[in-house]
DNA sequence: TTTAATT
């Protein structure tokens, strides 16, 4: 049984939004927030956690919210929860906010399923589908196996025809493999072409991996005359380990890229207040007046854990002063991140990238 | 040809 499903963003139609069923049965013997706790799904990129519990507060009473992000960016994931005080105002919090526009999002809001590993991982990235099949001609299609909690089919942003690509996800796990197995490779009803159904691809890693690409381009063009083609090999591979976590050996980067030797190098000028008990303070110079505090975390994200950031603002225009700082825990990953932003063209703006000194930090 | 759905 199909309990809730979400057309494209392009075409958000009446049906888009089609209120869920009924809150979820309740667990026997565990503490039942069933009726109270709601999931929000498809929030703008740049709502924040405060932002978040402005508007579902409006509401009523909220006994718990969070708005779930990134571990080690901090960026926001797009969606949230919403636990009130009383299962009337989850009710209305439904009625009155689902569907709700908010800049290009129409946002979801429905009971959260109790929260369990079976539901984890249920999300099929299909391919090969008819131009022509629909997104109720999907779930009818993937109905059998199990479940289906949303289904979507992604099209050409101008003309709105079917790009043949879509996702499904499942109420549970074991479905999603059940689904994988009687349809991978098998041709819909009338279809001439056989259609390709695996897991989907997490998509937070896909702005790590697009950000590392461009840097990766940026950087390489800034140094293109003493850098030989393994130097910036072992940069990439650098670069890439970065993004999957891998650590790399200090030595090594020494010895191949001499963007990292020039960043090491100016250690010494740099007064060791750089350092901290909660990591390595960097400051960043030449941001706009517009600059927010996400645009720091997703410089800074793929290079590793960063704690914190933050914009300087002036006090009486709150726009921002043209410098801020990062904080993050390793220095190696520090180091990379300074090697690789330190002249990185922001917009219109090249930055300077270092550790923080004291003189720059003067009072 | 890969979208921000389980704290």
């Amino acid at each position: 049984q199909i309990i809730s499903t979400m057309e494209t963003q392009v075409s958000n139609g009446p049906t888009s939004n089609s209120l869920p069923n009924g809150p979820p049965l309740s667990a026997n013997g565990a503490a039942d927030d069933s009726k109270t706790n709601l999931i929000v799904n498809y929030l703008p990129q740049n709502m924040t956690q405060e932002e978040f519990k402005s508007l579902f507060g409006s509401i009523g009473e909220i006994e718990s919210c969070k708005l779930v992000r990134d571990k080690i960016t901090g960026q926001s994931l797009g969606y949230g929860f919403v636990n009130y005080v009383d299962p009337n105002d989850a009710d209305k919090a439904i009625n009155t906010l689902n569907g709700l526009k908010l800049q290009t999002k129409t946002i979801k809001v429905s009971y959260a399923r109790p929260s369990s590993a079976s539901i984890r991982d249920a999300n099929l990235y299909v391919s090969g589908l008819p131009k022509s099949m629909n997104q109720k001609e999907m779930e009818q299609l993937f109905s059998q196996y199990g479940r289906i909690i949303t289904s979507r089919i992604l099209v050409d942003q101008v003309t709105g025809v079917s790009r043949g690509v879509g996702f499904i996800r499942f109420d549970k796990r074991i479905e999603a493999e059940e689904a994988i197995k009687g349809l991978n490779g098998q041709k819909p009803l009338g279809a001439s072409e056989p259609i390709t159904v695996k897991f989907a691809n997490n998509p937070s890693q896909k702005t790590g991996q697009a950000l590392l690409t461009h840097l990766y381009q940026t950087t390489a063009r800034r140094y293109t005359g003493p850098l030989h083609h393994q130097t910036q090999r072992f940069r990439l591979d650098n670069l890439l380990n970065m993004a999957y976590g891998v650590k790399s050996p200090l030595s090594l980067i020494s010895r191949f890229s001499p963007i990292a030797i020039d960043s090491v190098t100016s250690l010494a000028g740099v007064n060791l207040t750089a350092a901290s008990s909660s990591g390595w303070c960097i400051f960043v110079y030449n941001l706009s007046p517009e600059a927010d505090e996400s645009v720091l975390w997703q410089l800074f994200g793929p290079f590793g854990a960063v704690t914190n950031v933050k914009v300087i603002r002036d006090f009486t225009t709150n726009k921002c002063k043209g410098f801020g700082f990062v904080t993050m825990t390793n220095y190696e990953e520090a180091a990379m991140a300074i090697a690789s932003l330190n002249g990185y063209r922001l917009g219109d703006r090249i930055l300077q990238v270092s550790f923080k000194t004291s003189k720059q930090h003067k009072a």
